[in-house]
RNA sequence: UCCUCGGUAGCUCAAUGGUAGAGCAUCCGGCUGUUAACCGGAGGGUUGCAGGUUCAAGUCCUGCCCGGGGAGCCA
């Protein structure tokens, strides 16, 4: 008999509504407590957890033995009466009356005292498995769900972008470089590029995909392979852009408060740390910005982007999320618009969240129309104009105004998880010094 | 790449230049409502690696390796 047609097992949910009813429940004991003749064991599934009671009381000599010496996440098929009971962790409890071992575990190295990042790291495969860590990965789920829920009732297509390029989006150093038949090729940096073509077929269209950059970053902000969303819309100025991801942020928190409500109360985030529903994102001029960093003792020069800790005084002044509009047209991307009243200034933002997770999440703008612009821009920056014909075509043929941005998923998720790393926002990160498990 | 802190039992950490320890985990025993349970007992060490100083080095010095935090850069 086929496992998922076994119609007799329950799952962890839907414990509270079977109380007092026999049940058989599938999945792994986590935490044991003995107190003499009976026993307490911390019983987790896909759905959720509850506490195991095993007592001689209610089950056979061999079956409480055998119960009580379980080795940690051992995995159990058991069967019981449901049992809501106030003083059981997760509120409920099963009254164990038959036990039986699917899959053995002994000396199960994560135990319930602290550990180490370098240790849990090397233990990745199985950290995934701990209370905290799975509800950081059930809100990553439903962050990006709820992006491609929204962005599709916005009209727009998912839109796959290669991740073998033959060339830079941006900084040559910070490629990864693999050999492609005697070729170089490069992992994608953004899917951008190629969404600017998608807009000309679809008008709306968005990659989701990861994004791989070679710096030698050793910060909580960094890891070499992230996921990146970048929408890109056809008929959007960079205001339009502002306004657009302002109500793609707030879906995706507003998603995450509807449907996770649990994991965030076991991250010890309240709902009212990450409603967005009811602010406005502010949108802050870089030149603006750069005042304020100046009245504030910093010696900021105009014409380069921010550092870390004047982004860190920006981001911990503000109590919404905000933009950051018109860098310095050097400060930027080669592929940005000049702003027509100002041809110093980019038309392109930055998108932090604020406060103590706060971050840069999404950086876009509005896609310079231009042939000579962006040729001038591409030997500006010593790039090859030949590996740049197709997308030069792009302008030539039909070209019409278009913006877009990129939002880094595991900054996003960290924020609502109140995270102080972002490697525990993705099931296996890849950082500077680490590429296992 | 640079700055900074660290590497001691399976894990988290102690240890004036002078006998290498604790808590947790493991194993054995006790306890009928535990909440990282508690109580008693046992086993467990090439102090990251290689040199050096010293009567004596986990401790001081040099080099290397590995990791944490940060910078630059970025989402």
């Amino acid at each position: 008999m086929a496992l998922q047609s076994d119609k007799s097992i329950s799952r962890v949910s839907e414990l509270t509504t079977r109380e007092g009813e026999t049940v058989k429940l599938r999945g792994w004991v986590y935490a044991i407590r003995s107190s003499g003749k009976i026993a307490f064991l911390q019983f987790r599934d896909g759905t959720g957890i509850c506490q195991l009671i095993v007592s001689e009381n209610d089950m056979s000599g061999d079956e409480y033995n055998l119960a009580t010496g379980l080795g940690i996440e051992t995995s159990v098929q058991v069967e019981g009466t449901a049992k809501v009971e106030s003083r059981a962790p997760g509120g409920v409890e099963l009254i164990v009356k038959h036990l039986t071992v699917i899959g053995q575990s002994e000396d199960y190295p994560i135990g319930r005292k602290e550990h180490g990042p370098d240790f849990l790291l090397d233990k990745r495969h199985l950290w995934l498995r701990s209370p905290k860590q799975a509800a950081i990965l059930r809100i990553r789920s439903s962050v990006e769900h709820a992006a491609r829920l929204f962005l599709h009732d916005e009209g727009f297509f998912e839109f796959n972008s290669p991740i073998l390029t033959p060339t830079a989006c941006e900084e040559t150093t910070l490629l990864f470089e693999v050999d492609y038949f005697g070729l170089s090729a490069y992992l994608t940096q953004s899917g951008q590029l190629y969404s600017e073509a998608g807009i000309t077929a679809l008008e709306r269209v968005y990659c989701f995909g990861p994004s791989f950059r070679a710096e030698k970053s050793k910060t909580r902000k960094h890891l070499t392979e992230f996921w990146i969303v970048e929408p890109e819309m056809a008929w959007f100025d960079a205001e339009d852009n502002m306004e657009f991801q302002e109500r793609f942020i707030k879906a995706m928190v507003a998603y995450v408060l509807e449907h996770n409500e649990k994991d965030l109360t076991l991250m010890k985030r309240k709902p009212e740390d990450i409603d967005l529903s009811a602010k406005a994102f502010e949108i802050i001029t870089y030149d603006d910005a750069v005042k304020d960093l100046k009245a504030n003792g910093f010696k900021t020069e105009w014409g380069r982007d921010f550092g870390a800790e004047e982004e860190a005084h920006l981001i911990k002044k503000m109590e919404t999320p905000f933009f950051i509009y018109k860098y310095p047209v050097e400060a930027r991307a080669f592929y940005i618009e000049r702003d027509p009243s100002d041809d110093r200034l980019a038309l392109s933002s930055d998108t932090f969240l604020h406060g103590e997770y706060g971050s840069e999440i999404c950086t876009g703008g509005q896609r310079a129309s231009s042939v000579e612009f962006l040729e001038e821009q591409i030997r500006r920056l010593k790039l090859n104009l030949e590996d740049y014909e197709w997308y030069l075509d792009i302008r030539r043929y039909g070209s019409v105004p278009h913006s877009g941005f990129g939002l880094g998923i595991e900054r996003t998720v960290r924020w609502i998880c109140g995270l102080h790393h972002v490697r525990e926002t993705i099931p296996f990160p890849r950082m500077l010094k680490r590429l296992s498990p």
